[in-house]
DNA sequence: TTAATTTACTATGCGTGCATAATAAAATTT
DNA sequence: AAATTTTATTATGCACGCATAGTAAATTAA
């Protein structure tokens, strides 16, 4: 048969990835990028959201998107910032940061699943590699259709 | 520096795959998916959909949404598949082979930049770490909130 | 200080993933 | 053969990625 090309495999490991976590979070009427989001935000003092989106690498057009629903689930309150008047400070409500630490079991469960079925070495190439394809793509180093 | 979890690479590599994938399709009018979907679709006889899903690793519900719209910009027909009154047989339209050979180039010129920057005895870590991945999520060897 | 530019959002639209539900045509049971 | 179940496909809704556009506040340039 044959290889399976590298866009399939990053593809279907991410979905298999995504499918599990967002059904994990759906259990208690969450998501994922929820979950990603609450991970990211200090739960003791208000997080400026221009610091969360660069940390969890999303955009601040996505970011302010999950917020809002965050917002209109209880998980947070968006507070303005007294140091600059454009920005918000997230505050994580006691049921965020409840949810937080589902959040943040769910992740490192994972993590430690993976850490168990491999080795340490191949995990380092693994990492490697992602890196490698990552830069390759960002740098344009790629094909590139207009040459 | 803390080191990223799994998920964030994988996430992050993806999504850069992604964008590079859609802006080159996006030259050319088209989108990552339906890039996919051509690709998987038999030049010389008509496919039937059936068989696109899994070779693609697309859901028949999505796969269903993608090829209205690859129907709308002309790139392929629908016709009624004479052996299962419930099927669809995908053919090609002259548009569609064009735009397949783009595709092609566009993923065989990513597959060719990567396999140029990592060896191949990376490479074959890199898909074995994948497909564990894919394997313990799959088979919920995995964290489980449900225990 | 005023004018121009940059920055931090927010709103909205599209593409594409999943889930659910509906329909019609097999395939299987009884 | 008739009834039941499964399969193929579509429609629709939600989540969330990106892109674009708009607004208000901060920063920089003149």
């Amino acid at each position: 048969m044959k290889e399976k090309t590298i866009d399939y495999i990053l593809r279907s490991t991410w979905m298999s990835v995504t499918k599990m976590y967002n059904e994990e979070a759906g259990k208690k009427g969450s998501t994922m990028a929820t979950g990603f989001a609450l991970i990211s935000i200090d739960p003791e003092e208000g997080t400026p959201s221009t610091a969360l989106g660069p940390k969890m690498g999303m955009e601040a057009t996505s970011l302010s998107r999950t917020l809002k629903s965050m917002e209109q689930k209880g998980l947070i309150e968006r507070k303005p910032n007294p140091e600059d008047g454009r920005g918000v400070l997230i505050h994580l409500t006691p049921y965020g940061k409840e949810m937080r630490e589902f959040s943040k079991q769910v992740v490192l469960g994972f993590d430690e699943a993976v850490q168990k079925n491999v080795s340490l070495e191949e995990l380092q190439t693994f990492k490697k590699v992602a890196n490698t394809i990552t830069e390759l793509v960002n740098s344009k180093k790629i094909y590139d259709s207009d040459k």
